[in-house]
DNA sequence: TATATTTACTCCGACAGGCGTAGTACGACA
DNA sequence: TGTCGTACTACGCCTGTCGGAGTAAATATA
């Protein structure tokens, strides 16, 4: 089966990651685990591809951090929340996307389409 | 209105050049103005990135070239055409799109998804 | 006739996101 | 005791894209 390349992806790891913060904050590994069960396999997200863009889009102000330091052992977790401005960066982004995928497929063999 | 960044065109490029080869051989001007022509001005690439991907895409035996010496005055314009192994990384892309596509709008706040 | 624009590239270097590799540290389970 | 799962962090490379500049001939405009 076909992969998930890098360059295709890139630009999108964003929008995902937004898209499981919108209704609440989360972690690193549970965004991963979403991601891959989402996805139904199809695109699993590399782990610092994941943390680098956490820190990316909290620089950016898109998302803000806190640390959990009371689980058992005091083992810590990264929870992110999503910002008013990660929202609308979210809404602009869903916007390109679909921009792009109209712009895309003009040069896409789809199916039925000779090649 | 939305643009089409660049992270998020990436790894298409190759697809929109090689779609416009499909039937014809063709050159770098000609091939950027019918990118432009076809995406309604939605997606204009720059000389630069079109330029590299041929060079790129020869190295990969995606294409061939073929300098047109006899242009009027001496000027010279460098033809490419799509070669088998060409086509069949085109048909694998698009696969990959159509894949990408499925798994993105999975994140994606489509038409009347609240945000 | 002079100037501007279009055609058709080429070269160089910078940038940013993704990724490979490695390492840390704790708990649970066998 | 060792492996697996959890939950990260750090370092540095790779690659496609892009900004900027330059070249040079053909054609359109004034």
């Amino acid at each position: 089966m076909a992969e998930i390349s890098s360059d295709v992806i890139r630009g999108y790891n964003d929008i995902i990651i937004l898209y499981l913060l919108l209704n609440d904050p989360s972690y690193g590994y549970e965004i991963s685990k979403q991601i891959r069960t989402l996805s139904e396999d199809k695109y699993i997200i590399k782990e610092t591809t994941l943390y680098s863009a956490f820190t990316r889009m909290e620089k950016n102000g898109f998302v803000e951090s806190c640390v959990d330091q009371d689980l058992a052992g005091g083992k810590k977790r990264t929870y992110y929340r999503i910002t008013p401005a990660g929202r609308e960066y979210y809404r602009a982004k869903c916007e390109e996307w679909m921009l792009t995928k109209e712009v895309i497929e003009k040069f896409i063999a789809g199916e039925g389409r000779a090649v």
